[in-house]
DNA sequence: AGCTACAGGACTC
DNA sequence: CCTGGAGTCCTGTAGCT
């Protein structure tokens, strides 16, 4: 259910506020005794979105019609926030009117799935500190603080702070204070004594820089459990959950925070602390056990490993790199010229120009079509019609190698720093199944077998890099959640599941018996597997039939999720992290499949998640009290890699299997998990 | 002309 | 009915101001 309801006065208010409070989500457009500026309320409409906008009173009515939005609504109408988005202005004259109106709404919208109102926000009282900034810092010490820094840069080696700024409780009032010009060591001290609230804790830190992992709460974070769908940044969150008024659109356009008055950067930065202190307390309230659990014992410390790993990044092999780019530049340039010589001039990263040329001018019938309906040039599409022109298979080669040269090497080239490391950014929070992504550069995408994982190489002199990757991981994951007697009876005999598999459903090669345990482990139709393996669909759908009554613990797990998400609208994967699919009836069933699909993958790709990262807090404390050298550099969604001097490979290797194998002391996995080791000069294989 | 948004295609687990 | 899920990044193109 969506509604937005505009309030025009105070007194008004009181009488809407508990159908408002009720769906815990509000939006404030006025701040206290002031008119909203109609700017500003364009603004947070925008962020919203609203499906339905419901107005009453002249006072709310005329801000609308003399303001940006009049030429565009009637009595009854529709504004367009953005392409494609219709929104419904409802108005009514009078306070009764509009109630019942609002009384009527439910029935008429049901197919909304969000709500969210309108109403006067909270707005914190910020005050600059005056007194010496080391008494603030002894005040805070131990009590639960929410802390944020205002910089000139977002790199802390080449800019400085200009303000920070606390929040806490006493007795019942939330006091802010921002100072100036705080001394780094000195909040270095502070961050290690108690408690704090950070949004993106990662930023904070790479300022902060405290030696060791701490007690800290990332609302950014938190906000990725409450709804991994929603938007996580701060002024996003605010407006949904705190009734936070957009202060942040009150800035005026300055280049760089260093040209604004450090006056208006305290204020502006004892807003954000004082939200995010409201933020926290919101969550706390919405969070269940598990996933507070989840939060202390995975989540929050992960961002100080993530952080640890960013900095001390991977050592790469410039004088390796830079002959394979030779290389390759040399087979770029031969390729080019003899394509050129047969088709002429074209750039064969260009999908539009490459159609043009199979399909116009060669006249080749069209095999496949994308999604936007346009007859398909990818490399598949390609290899089909080569079989009938053996002259078009040069064409995959370019592609595939400029893609490279420019996607990745190029990128390893930009990224290395001076002293030849690469320090990639970990995301966490961004992917809704709680994974992580890794950018500028991507270390997560480079190539299986690509010469490039050459380059990869240890910062110890004599030194290697230990990578462990987990066998069967997701497979080994579906059977643990689902409880399937199966798979477990033949991973504790040490047997293979997949050529069991093989063998069980008479298929020809235990790579055939793979893909079938993997791709059916994560719910794929019968359809799905023939298209993708190239099977016919009878045998799929046999072979599916037969892999189902051989893991009757697996289909009863799938049963319960689809009925979880028609119920309850989330599922949940081992550790109680949820993802949210909600399905309204009005929705094709194209939707509807795909959100069952994901139901199917979530707890598999979420549960795996959940424990590498587990793993890798665990591995990063035992290195640690180990006293080691070695430093994790990589993970790679079912592997981490380890940087460690020669002498103590033996010991990481031991460590980083306890740590992956018993990610979660105290939680026992129905089928255990088990790694494969590999110790080299590099990450090739 | 410069910006943004998107689609398509490459790579990963 | 569609053709397991989750990403990043580059390029070209279209449409906007």
């Amino acid at each position: 259910m969506e509604k937005l309801l505009l309030q025009p006065s105070l007194e008004k208010l009181n009488i809407w506020w508990d159908l408002v409070e009720r769906k815990g989500r509000h939006v404030g457009l006025e701040e206290e005794g002031r008119k909203a500026n109609p700017d500003r309320l364009l603004y947070t409409l925008s962020k919203i979105r609203p499906k339905v906008l419901l107005l009453c009173g002249e006072e709310a009515w005329n801000l609308f019609k003399v303001g940006p939005l009049k030429k565009l609504i009637n009595d009854v109408g529709i504004i367009n926030f953005s392409p494609g988005r219709d929104v419904w202005v409802l108005h009514a004259p009078c306070l009764a009117e509009a109630a019942e109106m609002h009384r009527l709404l439910p029935q008429v919208e049901a197919s909304f799935d969000r709500a969210v109102s309108v109403c006067n926000p909270h707005v914190p009282k910020v005050k600059k500190w005056v007194r010496p900034i080391e008494e603030l810092l002894e005040k805070t010490a131990k009590i639960l603080t929410a802390y944020d820094l205002e910089t000139t840069s977002l790199d802390p080696r080449k800019g400085r702070i200009l303000t920070a700024s606390f929040t806490w409780r006493e007795e019942k009032k939330l006091l802010t204070y921002w100072v100036e010009n705080p001394k780094q060591s000195d909040l270095k001290r502070w961050w290690v004594k108690g408690p704090r609230i950070v949004h993106n804790a990662k930023f904070e830190l790479s300022w902060t820089k405290p030696i060791k992992i701490t007690d800290y709460h990332d609302t950014f974070l938190r906000a990725g459990l409450v709804d991994e769908n929603e938007s996580h940044r701060l002024e996003d969150q605010l407006l949904r959950y705190c009734r936070g008024y957009p202060y942040w659109s009150s800035l005026p356009d300055y280049g760089d925070f260093s040209d604004v008055p450090l006056h208006v950067v305290g204020t502006y930065n004892g807003f954000d602390t004082a939200y995010t202190y409201l933020l926290y307390e919101y969550q706390e309230g919405v969070l269940d056990d598990r996933e507070k659990s989840l939060l202390g014992d995975v989540i929050n410390p992960l961002s100080f490993v993530l952080w640890k790993m960013e900095e001390a990044g991977v050592k790469i092999n410039g004088g390796k790199l830079k002959k394979l780019c030779q290389e390759m530049d040399e087979e770029i340039k031969t390729g080019n010229d003899f394509l050129r010589k047969k088709f002429g001039d074209i750039n064969w990263s260009s999908p539009k120009q490459v159609r043009k040329l199979l399909y116009e001018e060669m006249k080749l019938p069209v095999l496949e079509m994308t999604k936007g309906g346009e007859p398909s040039t990818s490399k598949e599409t390609i290899e089909r019609l080569s079989k009938r022109r053996k002259s078009l298979l040069p064409i995959i080669r370019i592609r595939e190698i400029t893609s490279i040269r420019n996607g990745i090497l190029s990128a390893l080239e930009e990224k290395t720093d001076g002293n030849g490391y690469i320090h990639t950014t970990f995301n966490q929070g961004f992917v809704a199944t709680g994974r992580l992504s890794s950018s500028n550069p991507n270390l997560q995408n480079i190539r299986r077998e690509g010469a490039e994982k050459s380059c990869f190489t240890s910062r110890f002199p004599g030194g290697r890099l230990v990578a462990a990757d987990y066998e069967q991981f997701e497979l080994r994951i579906c059977a643990a959640h689902s409880k399937d007697r199966m798979f477990r009876k033949l991973i504790l005999e040490g047997q293979d599941p997949h050529t069991h598999t093989t063998k069980e459903l008479e298929l020809s090669s235990r790579q055939d018996g793979k893909q079938l345990n993997l791709s059916l482990a994560s719910g794929i139709s019968a359809r799905g597997l023939a298209y993708e393996h190239g099977f016919s669909e009878s045998k799929a759908r046999k072979w599916r039939g037969e892999w189902f009554r051989l893991h009757p613990q697996i289909a009863m797990f799938h049963t319960k999720l689809g009925q979880d998400v028609r119920r309850k609208g989330y599922v949940t994967n081992l550790f109680g992290r949820k993802r949210h699919l909600p399905i309204s009836k009005e929705r094709n069933q194209n939707s509807q499949r795909r959100a069952s699909n994901q139901a199917k993958n979530f707890p598999i790709q979420g549960g795996g998640a959940d424990i590498i990262n587990a793993a890798v807090v665990r591995l990063y404390r035992l290195l640690r009290k180990e006293g080691l050298k070695a430093l994790i550099v990589l993970q790679i969604h079912d592997e981490i890699v380890v940087d460690s001097p020669k002498e103590e490979v033996k010991k990481v290797a031991e460590l980083m299997k306890e740590a992956m194998t018993n990610p979660m002391p105290g939680f026992e996995f129905f089928v255990p998990m088990a790694i494969d080791l590999r110790v080299g000069t590099s990450i090739a294989k």
